[in-house]
DNA sequence: ACACCCATGTTAACGCTGTTAAGTTTATGA
DNA sequence: TCATAAACTTAACAGCGTTAACATGGGTGT
């Protein structure tokens, strides 16, 4: 009798219905200003129906983040096939982090931009924060393979992707942040940044400090 | 008669009641945790008093984190004067700013790592921002002090001003929203990020892109 | 001296939020 | 056919920012 898995396959179809509706706000409106009466409505539901389905707010929004983020880990591994030159494919990362930032902000807002809340529950954390860390993961790998390769010389490998990382996040987050500031041109910007950024790992001699 | 004068004074001295109260709470708590309503409580008075020296929440906020900055472009401007060398400056002023904003996690999470709202008032613009800019502004001045004495050579200005922004506010932020993670030793992290960006604003020979 | 007025502050309320407890409907397996 | 469990809704709680309407007390003009 296929009675249960029918249920089943309805439920599972409600609850995509639930994630899509409320990525469409959320990639639409913001974090914020989603609430759960809104993607209720829009599935037309009642507010607590949704809860059935996810544990809370931050749930919901955990799994949609994390869907979107295992694009951005996929499009780093696929670089790391198609892209020989270790050092070109560690700029090549870089950028495409830069631009998967900039292409899903609300997604990018809410994993990397807002202080994590209190861990109440250690053992039930966000899905999306293993993406994340995956994504870094894959930018320390490039790294190292470049140091491997003799191609960077580097002191600490752990303490110079995390400041790679923080660079190119710095630009992600600002340009989300402040959409409305005189930027220079954006690819420009970019390749500014980029540039700096590989410079500074490649130059050996140190700098006066 | 000073009975205006008084009055004056002691409207002055509530105001500042609940600017203290609200510093308070705020630095501890964290913005989007303080709440009108606690704030009143802890001065004494009914919630809306607030509204009659503040026009709403955000305004209250502005003018704590506008006090706060105003220390940051002092303390930038102090570094023009008593340090001589413009790229040891420049560094410094970078340190100092990564130093801030680790400082006053609150503040620099308010006025940097949050979207901006939409514009309703174009004229009512929040005083925060003009500090924040004014402590751009002083980095731009660096920068351009470098070049101007023949110590760095920078196509872009302007961009690369932005970029040597972007790259330290990513450390600030990313360590502010993220205060749980594994980071490397604060100092050396710091150190690392600023020695990779010096050397690659210093660093002539262009790199492989 | 007395009435008025206005600054100051309060109470009550609106419409929103996330979330939970309790109740209702619906369909299934025995 | 009937109890049961799953699915969903209604009502409510406690909080939020903010506004309108109301109270009060003291300085001011006549």
């Amino acid at each position: 009798m296929g009675v249960q898995e029918r249920r089943a396959r309805e439920k599972k179809e409600l609850r995509q219905e639930i994630l899509d509706a409320a990525r469409d706000l959320f990639v639409r409106e913001g974090f914020e200003n989603v609430s759960m009466r809104k993607i209720a409505e829009k599935i037309e539901y009642s507010p607590t129906t949704i809860y059935l389905y996810f544990r809370d707010k931050s749930d919901l929004l955990d799994c949609i983040i994390e869907e979107t983020f295992a694009r951005l880990v996929r499009k780093q591994t696929l670089l790391e096939q198609t892209v020989a030159d270790p050092v070109e494919r560690l700029e090549k990362g870089l950028r495409s982090y830069v631009e998967f930032g900039l292409k899903h902000p609300n997604h990018y807002k809410v994993t990397f931009m807002m202080p994590e809340p209190p861990v109440t529950d250690p053992e039930l954390c966000p899905r999306s924060r293993e993406m994340g860390q995956k994504a870094f993961a894959n930018l320390r790998n490039m790294l190292a393979e470049c140091v491997e390769k003799k191609l960077l010389e580097i002191d600490d490998l752990e303490a110079t992707a995390q400041a790679a990382w923080a660079m190119v996040h710095g630009l992600t987050s600002l340009m989300i942040a402040k959409p409305h500031y005189k930027w220079a041109e954006r690819n420009h910007l970019i390749d500014t940044l980029l540039g700096t950024l590989m410079r500074g790992l490649t130059a050996k001699s140190p700098v006066a400090v």
